[in-house]
DNA sequence: TCCTTTTTGTATCGATGACTACAAAATATC
DNA sequence: GATATTTTGTAGTCATCGATACAAAAAGGA
């Protein structure tokens, strides 16, 4: 017995998706109901009955985005064969997806809501916990590589790991500024052309 | 005749200041009239009599974080010896600033109107300006360096300058998220290693 | 003292924010 | 067809937004 009464005249994941994309161009605070509602094709009700908030409206069209947009960003840090393709990947992906078709522009998670303070600690500490799980993921990997022999043992893996992710939350600014893709892989590579220098001197 | 009518009962420069910090630390859009005019010790009809509008009192406050905060990180690249010890200076500054004593962590310039878009777009245009002056600032540095002999001909001033400037913005996001005082100047450090190698091959 | 000028506090404006009460509409079950 | 259940659109809730009208208060110039 899935459905009962009548049936819903949307669909659900379109109506989150285009949800997604207002979050994602406007942040949190300035993505007004009207907004979402005129993007989703729904009214008002429809949208509390089936997402139950605004808060949590963007909770979901958070997940959607780590699971669509981002996956290709971080997802193969752990199956890269070195610490050094796994980076590399990541910012040349970056550059990439921060400059991909209509899609706006920078990362979500790092442009949402940068205030971290306000209305709504609930947005603010989910973004900053997504944003921290990127540097560990990094750090981990890097770790691994010290473990593996890639890297020296004094390899100062956690310093490593926040300069590769500050540069990465940094190419967000650049990328709703306006930077092209060049622009942007530009800078990855020039982030990559000191890997030796950082992995063989100084912990 | 400076003034005829009822003096005004505070500080002009005062009141800017703490409308700066209101500004800095929850951004434009979430820095309501109630959170200025509690901070500032004043009533709205005084701030509108002073300031203008919201608007105004905003870029007026970016004016002055900019000769305050900013300088200090900035002001210095046109008279440092090198091109290297410019931006060295820039980063460990950046370091310093964003974790100093009880002021807001991370660049103004940087987290006050990320969306680039909204209500406002001539506070968009305005921050994103700041934004990019700080690029072509370094850039010229650097295309000084090249003609004085420090840097080879072939060295990629913008891209270096791109990439330095990256850097630093990402910077304000992980100030904002509690990075510390040693973790930011780590990342100074990791980004000032690849300096012979980002200076010396591909241009 | 009277008049002009400017600032002050109070009280409010219309517009918009997130959110919801309510009844008509549309389906499954009986 | 009758009833129960869920969604829909309309209209409206209260709170807050940025911005002001207005008159009392406080000063200088006559």
């Amino acid at each position: 017995m899935p459905q009962r009464g009548r049936p819903r005249g949307f669909d659900r994941e379109e109506a989150l998706r285009r949800a997604m994309e207002v979050f994602w161009t406007q942040g949190y605070d300035n993505a007004s109901l009207a907004d979402l509602t005129r993007a989703m094709g729904i009214n008002a009700p429809s949208l509390y009955a089936t997402f139950g908030s605004k808060e949590s409206l963007f909770q979901e069209a958070v997940a959607l985005y780590v699971r669509t947009e981002g996956s290709g960003i971080w997802e193969q840090v752990e199956t890269a064969p070195t610490a050094r393709a796994a980076i590399e990947h990541v910012l040349n992906t970056t550059a990439e997806a921060f400059t991909r078709g209509p899609a706006p522009r920078g990362c979500m998670i790092v442009l949402a809501a940068p205030q971290m303070q306000g209305a709504n600690p609930h947005i603010c500490d989910a973004l900053k916990a997504h944003r921290q799980a990127n540097g560990c993921l990094l750090e981990r990997r890097l770790k691994r590589a010290v473990e593996e022999g890639e890297l020296p043992a004094s390899t100062n893996c956690r310093a490593i790991a926040n300069y590769y992710v500050t540069l990465q939350h940094g190419m967000s600014i650049q990328a709703r500024d306006g930077a092209s893709r060049e622009t942007l892989l530009a800078i990855a590579n020039c982030a990559m052309s000191g890997w030796n220098a950082l992995t063989t001197q100084h912990g």
